[in-house]
DNA sequence: GTCTATAAGGAGATAGAC
DNA sequence: GTCTATCTCCTTATAGAC
Protein backbone atom coordinates (compact mmCIF):
# COMPACT_ATOMS: atom_id res chain seq x y z
CA UNK A 1 0.00 0.00 0.00
CA UNK A 2 1.00 3.78 -0.39
CA UNK A 3 1.73 4.13 3.20
CA UNK A 4 3.53 7.53 1.68
CA UNK A 5 0.61 9.12 1.11
CA UNK A 6 -1.02 7.97 4.03
CA UNK A 7 1.27 10.04 5.51
CA UNK A 8 1.28 12.94 3.98
CA UNK A 9 -2.11 13.34 4.35
CA UNK A 10 -2.20 12.31 8.47
CA UNK A 11 0.45 14.89 8.70
CA UNK A 12 -1.45 17.58 6.65
CA UNK A 13 -4.42 16.74 8.95
CA UNK A 14 -2.50 17.32 12.04
CA UNK A 15 -0.81 20.32 11.32
CA UNK A 16 -4.29 21.84 10.10
CA UNK A 17 -6.32 20.20 13.00
CA UNK A 18 -3.79 21.99 15.60
CA UNK A 19 -3.37 25.59 13.40
CA UNK A 20 -6.84 25.34 12.96
CA UNK A 21 -7.62 25.85 16.45
CA UNK A 22 -4.47 27.53 17.37
CA UNK A 23 -5.33 30.39 14.79
CA UNK A 24 -8.54 29.99 13.49
CA UNK A 25 -9.86 28.91 9.82
CA UNK A 26 -8.86 32.27 8.67
CA UNK A 27 -5.96 33.08 10.72
CA UNK A 28 -4.31 29.41 10.16
CA UNK A 29 -2.56 29.70 6.25
CA UNK A 30 -2.05 26.64 4.27
CA UNK A 31 1.56 27.84 4.30
CA UNK A 32 1.90 27.55 7.89
CA UNK A 33 0.15 24.16 7.49
CA UNK A 34 2.02 22.76 5.17
CA UNK A 35 5.29 24.33 6.84
CA UNK A 36 4.55 22.00 10.18
CA UNK A 37 3.52 19.29 8.46
CA UNK A 38 6.90 19.54 6.27
CA UNK A 39 5.03 18.77 3.10
CA UNK A 40 4.65 20.72 0.09
CA UNK A 41 2.33 23.33 -0.72
CA UNK A 42 0.71 21.93 -3.42
CA UNK A 43 0.48 18.76 -1.76
CA UNK A 44 -3.03 20.10 0.12
CA UNK A 45 -4.44 20.60 -3.03
CA UNK A 46 -3.49 17.40 -4.77
CA UNK A 47 -5.09 15.29 -1.32
CA UNK A 48 -8.17 17.81 -0.10
CA UNK A 49 -9.32 20.00 -2.89
CA UNK A 50 -9.17 23.26 -1.24
CA UNK A 51 -8.85 24.78 2.36
CA UNK A 52 -12.17 24.14 3.38
CA UNK A 53 -12.73 20.83 2.36
CA UNK A 54 -9.55 20.31 4.20
CA UNK A 55 -11.24 21.79 7.31
CA UNK A 56 -14.32 19.70 7.02
CA UNK A 57 -12.23 16.28 6.52
CA UNK A 58 -10.11 17.30 9.97
CA UNK A 59 -13.32 17.97 11.71
CA UNK A 60 -14.64 14.57 10.41
CA UNK A 61 -11.57 12.69 10.88
CA UNK A 62 -12.28 12.28 14.87
CA UNK A 63 -15.52 13.69 15.21
CA UNK A 64 -17.60 10.18 13.96
CA UNK A 65 -15.51 9.01 16.95
CA UNK A 66 -17.05 10.88 19.07
CA UNK A 67 -20.47 10.21 18.07
CA UNK A 68 -20.05 6.69 18.07
CA UNK A 69 -18.96 6.61 22.15
CA UNK A 70 -22.06 9.11 22.56
CA UNK A 71 -24.35 6.96 21.18
CA UNK A 72 -22.72 3.41 22.22
CA UNK A 73 -22.92 4.76 26.07
CA UNK A 74 -26.86 6.59 25.25
CA UNK A 75 -27.22 2.51 24.25
CA UNK A 76 -26.24 1.28 27.29
CA UNK A 77 -28.30 3.64 29.51
CA UNK A 78 -31.47 3.13 27.23
CA UNK A 79 -30.76 -0.54 27.93
CA UNK A 80 -30.06 -0.55 31.76
CA UNK A 81 -32.95 1.67 31.97
CA UNK A 82 -35.85 -0.53 30.23
CA UNK A 83 -38.70 -0.39 29.77
CA UNK A 84 -38.47 2.72 31.25
CA UNK A 85 -36.52 5.90 30.06
CA UNK A 86 -32.80 6.68 31.20
CA UNK A 87 -32.27 9.69 33.35
CA UNK A 88 -31.69 13.12 32.29
CA UNK A 89 -28.32 12.59 34.07
CA UNK A 90 -27.53 9.56 31.94
CA UNK A 91 -28.36 11.05 28.81
CA UNK A 92 -26.37 14.18 29.77
CA UNK A 93 -23.72 11.81 30.96
CA UNK A 94 -23.93 9.77 27.53
CA UNK A 95 -23.59 13.34 25.57
CA UNK A 96 -20.79 15.06 27.33
CA UNK A 97 -18.53 12.72 28.49
CA UNK A 98 -17.23 11.02 25.23
CA UNK A 99 -16.40 14.82 24.50
CA UNK A 100 -14.92 16.08 27.89
CA UNK A 101 -12.45 12.87 27.61
CA UNK A 102 -11.26 13.72 24.40
CA UNK A 103 -10.43 16.52 25.37
CA UNK A 104 -8.87 15.28 28.51
CA UNK A 105 -7.11 12.32 27.15
CA UNK A 106 -4.37 14.07 25.65
CA UNK A 107 -3.47 17.28 23.49
CA UNK A 108 -4.51 16.55 20.17
CA UNK A 109 -7.92 15.26 21.54
CA UNK A 110 -7.96 18.58 23.36
CA UNK A 111 -6.82 20.41 20.15
CA UNK A 112 -9.30 18.62 18.12
CA UNK A 113 -12.36 19.84 20.61
CA UNK A 114 -10.93 23.72 20.91
CA UNK A 115 -11.07 23.19 17.04
CA UNK A 116 -15.17 22.11 17.48
CA UNK A 117 -15.73 24.74 19.78
CA UNK A 118 -14.28 27.44 18.00
CA UNK A 119 -16.21 26.43 14.45
CA UNK A 120 -19.40 26.91 16.04
CA UNK A 121 -18.68 30.96 16.28
CA UNK A 122 -16.29 30.71 12.87
CA UNK A 123 -17.45 33.45 10.13
CA UNK A 124 -17.22 31.46 6.35
CA UNK A 125 -17.94 28.57 8.15
CA UNK A 126 -21.32 26.92 9.31
CA UNK A 127 -20.79 24.57 11.83
CA UNK A 128 -24.60 23.85 12.32
CA UNK A 129 -24.61 22.86 8.44
CA UNK A 130 -21.57 20.59 9.03
CA UNK A 131 -22.94 18.91 12.09
CA UNK A 132 -26.31 18.31 10.66
CA UNK A 133 -24.98 16.64 7.43
CA UNK A 134 -22.36 14.87 9.72
CA UNK A 135 -24.36 13.80 13.22
CA UNK A 136 -27.84 14.85 12.84
CA UNK A 137 -29.10 11.32 13.56
CA UNK A 138 -27.05 11.22 16.53
CA UNK A 139 -28.59 14.41 17.85
CA UNK A 140 -31.44 13.35 17.18
CA UNK A 141 -31.14 10.35 19.26
CA UNK A 142 -30.30 12.82 21.92
CA UNK A 143 -33.05 14.78 21.57
CA UNK A 144 -35.47 12.39 21.72
CA UNK A 145 -34.14 10.66 24.64
CA UNK A 146 -34.47 14.17 26.32
CA UNK A 147 -37.76 14.06 25.69
CA UNK A 148 -38.78 10.85 26.70
CA UNK A 149 -36.71 11.60 29.99
CA UNK A 150 -39.20 14.85 30.60
CA UNK A 151 -42.75 14.12 29.79
CA UNK A 152 -43.99 16.64 31.11
CA UNK A 153 -41.69 19.43 29.67
CA UNK A 154 -42.92 20.81 26.63
CA UNK A 155 -40.14 19.82 23.86
CA UNK A 156 -39.57 23.19 22.82
CA UNK A 157 -37.92 24.02 26.42
CA UNK A 158 -36.25 20.73 26.50
CA UNK A 159 -34.45 21.60 23.06
CA UNK A 160 -33.37 24.83 24.22
CA UNK A 161 -31.91 23.86 28.01
CA UNK A 162 -29.81 21.35 26.14
CA UNK A 163 -28.82 23.96 23.35
CA UNK A 164 -27.53 25.66 26.92
CA UNK A 165 -25.86 22.77 27.80
CA UNK A 166 -24.06 22.53 25.12
CA UNK A 167 -23.06 26.14 25.38
CA UNK A 168 -21.55 25.63 28.53
CA UNK A 169 -19.88 22.53 27.23
CA UNK A 170 -18.42 24.67 24.62
CA UNK A 171 -17.72 27.64 26.26
CA UNK A 172 -15.21 25.38 28.70
CA UNK A 173 -13.69 23.72 26.31
CA UNK A 174 -13.26 26.12 23.47
CA UNK A 175 -10.60 28.35 24.87
CA UNK A 176 -8.60 26.99 27.65
CA UNK A 177 -7.85 30.49 30.91
CA UNK A 178 -11.12 31.33 29.81
CA UNK A 179 -12.26 30.65 33.34
CA UNK A 180 -9.61 33.30 34.71
CA UNK A 181 -11.93 36.32 33.65
CA UNK A 182 -13.71 35.06 36.50
CA UNK A 183 -10.72 34.32 38.93
CA UNK A 184 -7.23 33.96 38.73
CA UNK A 185 -5.45 30.45 37.97
CA UNK A 186 -9.36 28.62 39.29
CA UNK A 187 -8.39 26.43 36.21
CA UNK A 188 -5.34 25.29 37.10
CA UNK A 189 -6.54 24.71 40.45
CA UNK A 190 -9.42 22.54 39.48
CA UNK A 191 -9.08 18.71 38.39
CA UNK A 192 -10.10 17.98 35.11
CA UNK A 193 -12.60 15.61 37.05
CA UNK A 194 -13.71 18.22 39.08
CA UNK A 195 -14.77 20.06 36.28
CA UNK A 196 -16.44 17.85 34.24
CA UNK A 197 -18.47 16.95 37.60
CA UNK A 198 -19.34 20.23 37.66
CA UNK A 199 -20.41 20.98 34.53
CA UNK A 200 -22.60 17.81 33.96
CA UNK A 201 -24.08 18.88 37.83
CA UNK A 202 -25.17 22.35 36.26
CA UNK A 203 -25.60 20.59 32.89
CA UNK A 204 -28.45 18.50 34.38
CA UNK A 205 -29.62 21.05 36.95
CA UNK A 206 -30.54 23.26 34.67
CA UNK A 207 -32.20 21.12 32.22
CA UNK A 208 -34.19 19.61 34.71
CA UNK A 209 -34.87 22.87 36.19
CA UNK A 210 -38.54 23.26 37.96
CA UNK A 211 -40.86 25.70 35.43
CA UNK A 212 -40.94 29.57 37.45
CA UNK A 213 -41.74 31.17 34.42
CA UNK A 214 -45.22 31.80 33.61
CA UNK A 215 -44.92 31.30 30.04
CA UNK A 216 -43.08 27.84 30.70
CA UNK A 217 -45.33 27.17 33.17
CA UNK A 218 -48.53 27.44 30.64
CA UNK A 219 -46.86 25.51 28.19
CA UNK A 220 -45.86 22.59 30.42
CA UNK A 221 -49.54 22.92 31.85
CA UNK A 222 -51.24 22.67 28.35
CA UNK A 223 -49.51 20.04 27.91
CA UNK A 224 -50.37 18.09 30.38
CA UNK A 225 -53.43 18.52 29.65
CA UNK A 226 -53.48 17.51 26.31
CA UNK A 227 -51.60 13.93 27.58
CA UNK A 228 -54.68 13.60 29.77
CA UNK A 229 -57.18 14.16 26.86
CA UNK A 230 -55.17 11.73 24.85
CA UNK A 231 -55.24 8.63 27.87
CA UNK B 1 -16.47 71.53 16.64
CA UNK B 2 -15.32 69.06 14.32
CA UNK B 3 -18.42 66.83 13.39
CA UNK B 4 -16.89 65.37 10.03
CA UNK B 5 -14.02 63.59 12.32
CA UNK B 6 -16.82 61.92 14.67
CA UNK B 7 -18.34 61.44 11.80
CA UNK B 8 -15.80 59.64 9.67
CA UNK B 9 -14.70 57.76 13.67
CA UNK B 10 -18.17 56.53 13.75
CA UNK B 11 -18.93 55.34 10.50
CA UNK B 12 -15.31 52.92 10.44
CA UNK B 13 -17.00 51.96 14.12
CA UNK B 14 -20.33 50.99 12.32
CA UNK B 15 -19.17 49.33 9.57
CA UNK B 16 -16.18 47.41 11.44
CA UNK B 17 -18.59 46.38 14.31
CA UNK B 18 -21.07 44.97 11.72
CA UNK B 19 -18.43 43.39 9.08
CA UNK B 20 -15.99 41.84 12.45
CA UNK B 21 -19.03 40.24 13.60
CA UNK B 22 -20.33 39.34 10.34
CA UNK B 23 -17.14 37.69 9.08
CA UNK B 24 -14.40 37.70 12.25
CA UNK B 25 -11.37 39.35 12.85
CA UNK B 26 -9.65 37.69 10.08
CA UNK B 27 -11.93 37.62 8.10
CA UNK B 28 -13.17 41.08 7.91
CA UNK B 29 -10.21 43.46 6.10
CA UNK B 30 -9.35 47.05 6.83
CA UNK B 31 -10.21 47.55 3.01
CA UNK B 32 -14.12 46.15 3.01
CA UNK B 33 -14.64 47.88 6.08
CA UNK B 34 -13.58 51.21 4.71
CA UNK B 35 -15.62 50.58 1.82
CA UNK B 36 -18.83 49.71 3.84
CA UNK B 37 -18.16 53.06 5.74
CA UNK B 38 -17.38 54.96 2.46
CA UNK B 39 -13.90 56.71 4.06
CA UNK B 40 -10.56 55.96 2.63
CA UNK B 41 -8.67 53.65 3.51
CA UNK B 42 -5.74 55.54 5.36
CA UNK B 43 -8.32 56.74 7.51
CA UNK B 44 -8.29 53.76 9.79
CA UNK B 45 -4.83 53.63 10.56
CA UNK B 46 -4.89 57.27 10.90
CA UNK B 47 -8.01 57.10 13.51
CA UNK B 48 -7.33 54.25 15.49
CA UNK B 49 -3.64 53.28 14.77
CA UNK B 50 -4.47 49.79 13.94
CA UNK B 51 -6.89 47.20 12.82
CA UNK B 52 -6.50 45.22 16.27
CA UNK B 53 -6.98 48.82 18.15
CA UNK B 54 -10.02 49.38 15.76
CA UNK B 55 -11.30 46.11 17.11
CA UNK B 56 -10.80 47.39 20.72
CA UNK B 57 -12.66 50.49 20.07
CA UNK B 58 -15.54 48.84 18.52
CA UNK B 59 -16.07 46.75 21.83
CA UNK B 60 -15.38 49.38 23.70
CA UNK B 61 -18.26 51.84 22.35
CA UNK B 62 -20.90 49.68 23.51
CA UNK B 63 -19.11 47.21 26.25
CA UNK B 64 -19.61 50.14 29.30
CA UNK B 65 -23.13 50.67 28.88
CA UNK B 66 -23.44 47.41 29.19
CA UNK B 67 -21.75 46.77 32.05
CA UNK B 68 -23.20 50.49 33.64
CA UNK B 69 -26.97 48.62 33.17
CA UNK B 70 -25.32 45.65 34.80
CA UNK B 71 -24.46 47.09 37.85
CA UNK B 72 -27.07 49.49 38.14
CA UNK B 73 -29.45 46.15 38.21
CA UNK B 74 -27.02 44.30 40.92
CA UNK B 75 -26.71 47.49 42.70
CA UNK B 76 -30.71 47.81 42.89
CA UNK B 77 -30.99 44.45 43.82
CA UNK B 78 -28.97 44.79 46.95
CA UNK B 79 -30.73 48.00 48.09
CA UNK B 80 -34.06 45.86 48.04
CA UNK B 81 -32.36 43.02 49.38
CA UNK B 82 -30.66 44.76 52.34
CA UNK B 83 -29.61 43.95 54.77
CA UNK B 84 -29.80 40.56 53.01
CA UNK B 85 -27.90 39.23 50.11
CA UNK B 86 -29.80 39.20 46.63
CA UNK B 87 -30.99 36.50 45.81
CA UNK B 88 -29.16 34.25 42.71
CA UNK B 89 -31.67 34.59 40.70
CA UNK B 90 -31.97 38.41 41.15
CA UNK B 91 -28.13 38.35 40.19
CA UNK B 92 -27.88 36.33 37.16
CA UNK B 93 -30.71 38.83 35.49
CA UNK B 94 -28.74 41.84 36.08
CA UNK B 95 -25.64 40.17 34.61
CA UNK B 96 -27.54 38.47 32.12
CA UNK B 97 -30.76 40.85 31.20
CA UNK B 98 -28.69 44.18 29.99
CA UNK B 99 -26.42 41.19 27.30
CA UNK B 100 -29.80 40.01 25.99
CA UNK B 101 -31.87 43.39 25.96
CA UNK B 102 -28.98 45.05 23.71
CA UNK B 103 -28.99 42.08 21.42
CA UNK B 104 -32.67 42.32 21.07
CA UNK B 105 -32.94 46.01 20.68
CA UNK B 106 -31.86 46.34 16.99
CA UNK B 107 -30.10 44.84 14.59
CA UNK B 108 -27.19 47.06 15.52
CA UNK B 109 -27.82 45.18 19.13
CA UNK B 110 -27.84 41.75 18.01
CA UNK B 111 -24.91 42.39 16.04
CA UNK B 112 -22.65 43.60 18.76
CA UNK B 113 -23.56 41.35 20.95
CA UNK B 114 -22.92 38.43 18.35
CA UNK B 115 -19.61 40.58 17.90
CA UNK B 116 -19.02 39.95 21.69
CA UNK B 117 -19.26 36.27 21.50
CA UNK B 118 -17.97 35.64 18.86
CA UNK B 119 -14.29 37.21 20.00
CA UNK B 120 -14.63 35.16 22.87
CA UNK B 121 -13.45 32.32 20.38
CA UNK B 122 -11.47 34.14 18.29
CA UNK B 123 -7.95 33.77 17.52
CA UNK B 124 -5.12 36.38 17.90
CA UNK B 125 -7.74 37.87 20.62
CA UNK B 126 -7.73 37.33 23.85
CA UNK B 127 -11.21 38.48 24.99
CA UNK B 128 -10.58 37.60 28.31
CA UNK B 129 -7.49 39.90 28.79
CA UNK B 130 -9.64 42.62 27.46
CA UNK B 131 -12.38 41.88 29.77
CA UNK B 132 -10.29 42.03 32.91
CA UNK B 133 -8.76 45.18 31.57
CA UNK B 134 -12.08 46.80 30.86
CA UNK B 135 -14.27 45.14 32.77
CA UNK B 136 -12.83 43.37 35.93
CA UNK B 137 -14.29 45.61 38.55
CA UNK B 138 -17.79 44.78 37.26
CA UNK B 139 -17.15 41.15 37.13
CA UNK B 140 -15.64 40.91 40.94
CA UNK B 141 -18.84 42.97 41.89
CA UNK B 142 -20.76 39.73 40.33
CA UNK B 143 -19.27 36.82 41.76
CA UNK B 144 -19.01 38.03 44.85
CA UNK B 145 -22.52 38.88 44.66
CA UNK B 146 -22.80 35.41 43.83
CA UNK B 147 -20.99 34.06 46.39
CA UNK B 148 -22.69 36.25 48.92
CA UNK B 149 -26.10 34.51 47.76
CA UNK B 150 -24.87 31.56 48.23
CA UNK B 151 -23.01 31.10 51.53
CA UNK B 152 -22.45 27.44 51.64
CA UNK B 153 -21.31 26.87 48.18
CA UNK B 154 -17.29 26.72 47.81
CA UNK B 155 -15.99 29.41 45.75
CA UNK B 156 -14.64 27.59 43.13
CA UNK B 157 -18.32 26.07 42.38
CA UNK B 158 -19.75 29.09 42.22
CA UNK B 159 -17.30 30.30 39.75
CA UNK B 160 -17.35 27.35 37.19
CA UNK B 161 -21.35 27.57 37.69
CA UNK B 162 -20.91 31.79 36.63
CA UNK B 163 -18.47 30.01 33.84
CA UNK B 164 -21.36 28.04 32.47
CA UNK B 165 -23.89 30.20 33.24
CA UNK B 166 -21.89 33.04 30.87
CA UNK B 167 -20.96 30.09 28.11
CA UNK B 168 -25.33 29.09 27.94
CA UNK B 169 -25.75 33.06 27.33
CA UNK B 170 -22.87 33.14 24.57
CA UNK B 171 -24.02 30.21 22.61
CA UNK B 172 -27.60 31.70 22.73
CA UNK B 173 -26.55 35.51 21.50
CA UNK B 174 -23.42 34.04 19.01
CA UNK B 175 -24.91 32.93 16.23
CA UNK B 176 -28.47 33.32 15.08
CA UNK B 177 -29.67 29.63 13.84
CA UNK B 178 -27.70 27.52 15.61
CA UNK B 179 -30.27 26.04 18.17
CA UNK B 180 -31.48 24.59 14.39
CA UNK B 181 -28.98 21.94 15.20
CA UNK B 182 -31.41 20.73 17.45
CA UNK B 183 -34.88 21.33 15.79
CA UNK B 184 -35.26 22.84 12.76
CA UNK B 185 -36.82 26.22 13.13
CA UNK B 186 -36.91 26.44 16.68
CA UNK B 187 -35.62 29.50 17.20
CA UNK B 188 -38.51 30.74 14.99
CA UNK B 189 -40.97 29.70 16.56
CA UNK B 190 -39.74 30.85 19.94
CA UNK B 191 -40.39 34.50 20.90
CA UNK B 192 -37.24 36.50 22.23
CA UNK B 193 -38.91 37.39 25.85
CA UNK B 194 -39.15 33.80 26.02
CA UNK B 195 -35.90 32.58 25.27
CA UNK B 196 -34.25 34.94 27.96
CA UNK B 197 -37.03 33.24 30.58
CA UNK B 198 -35.64 30.03 29.41
CA UNK B 199 -31.80 31.12 29.80
CA UNK B 200 -32.10 32.66 33.58
CA UNK B 201 -34.25 29.71 34.39
CA UNK B 202 -31.78 27.46 33.07
CA UNK B 203 -28.88 29.32 34.33
CA UNK B 204 -30.40 29.97 38.05
CA UNK B 205 -31.25 26.20 38.27
CA UNK B 206 -27.68 24.92 37.07
CA UNK B 207 -25.90 27.37 39.35
CA UNK B 208 -27.70 26.45 42.43
CA UNK B 209 -27.78 22.49 41.89
CA UNK B 210 -27.72 20.87 45.28
CA UNK B 211 -24.57 19.30 45.16
CA UNK B 212 -25.04 15.49 43.76
CA UNK B 213 -21.03 14.77 42.96
CA UNK B 214 -18.59 13.78 45.82
CA UNK B 215 -15.83 15.76 45.65
CA UNK B 216 -18.30 18.76 45.35
CA UNK B 217 -20.06 17.83 48.52
CA UNK B 218 -17.15 16.87 50.24
CA UNK B 219 -15.37 20.67 49.73
CA UNK B 220 -19.03 22.01 50.44
CA UNK B 221 -19.05 20.13 54.10
CA UNK B 222 -15.34 21.25 54.26
CA UNK B 223 -16.64 25.43 54.21
CA UNK B 224 -19.28 24.31 56.48
CA UNK B 225 -17.17 23.25 59.14
CA UNK B 226 -14.85 25.99 58.76
CA UNK B 227 -17.17 28.96 58.94
CA UNK B 228 -19.11 27.12 62.31
CA UNK B 229 -14.92 27.53 63.39
CA UNK B 230 -14.92 30.94 62.47
CA UNK B 231 -18.13 31.65 64.71
C1' DG C 1 2.37 11.57 -5.85
C1' DT C 2 5.46 15.27 -5.38
C1' DC C 3 7.71 19.12 -6.78
C1' DT C 4 8.81 24.13 -8.72
C1' DA C 5 7.14 28.09 -10.59
C1' DT C 6 3.83 31.30 -11.15
C1' DA C 7 -0.61 33.25 -11.70
C1' DA C 8 -3.73 36.64 -9.80
C1' DG C 9 -5.03 39.08 -6.26
C1' DG C 10 -5.54 40.88 -1.27
C1' DA C 11 -3.46 42.15 3.12
C1' DG C 12 -1.88 45.92 6.73
C1' DA C 13 0.68 49.83 7.07
C1' DT C 14 2.81 54.37 5.86
C1' DA C 15 4.82 58.63 3.44
C1' DG C 16 3.79 62.78 1.76
C1' DA C 17 0.75 65.93 -1.14
C1' DC C 18 -3.23 68.74 -0.33
C1' DG D 1 -8.16 65.42 8.55
C1' DT D 2 -8.26 63.41 4.18
C1' DC D 3 -6.45 61.73 0.13
C1' DT D 4 -3.41 59.07 -3.43
C1' DA D 5 0.13 56.18 -4.23
C1' DT D 6 3.01 52.78 -2.87
C1' DC D 7 5.85 49.54 0.01
C1' DT D 8 6.25 44.94 1.38
C1' DC D 9 4.49 40.85 2.18
C1' DC D 10 1.19 37.11 2.10
C1' DT D 11 -2.84 34.60 0.29
C1' DT D 12 -5.28 30.51 -2.36
C1' DA D 13 -4.94 28.07 -6.25
C1' DT D 14 -3.10 25.81 -10.43
C1' DA D 15 -0.17 24.31 -14.52
C1' DG D 16 3.14 21.38 -15.83
C1' DA D 17 7.90 19.16 -15.16
C1' DC D 18 9.62 15.10 -12.91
Amino acid sequence: MNSAVANTQNRVLDAAERLFAEQGFEGASIRAIVDAANVNLAAVHYHFKSKEALLEAVLLRRISVINEARLKSLDAAEAAAAPNAPSVEAVVRAFIIPTVECAQRDETGATFVQLMSRMFTEPKFSMTDFLGRKSGDAMSRFTAALTRALPQMPAEVVMWRAFFAIGAMHHLLCSPGKIDLLSKGLRNTTSDADMTSYLIEFSVAGICATTTNTRTAEKAKSKMVQSRKHK
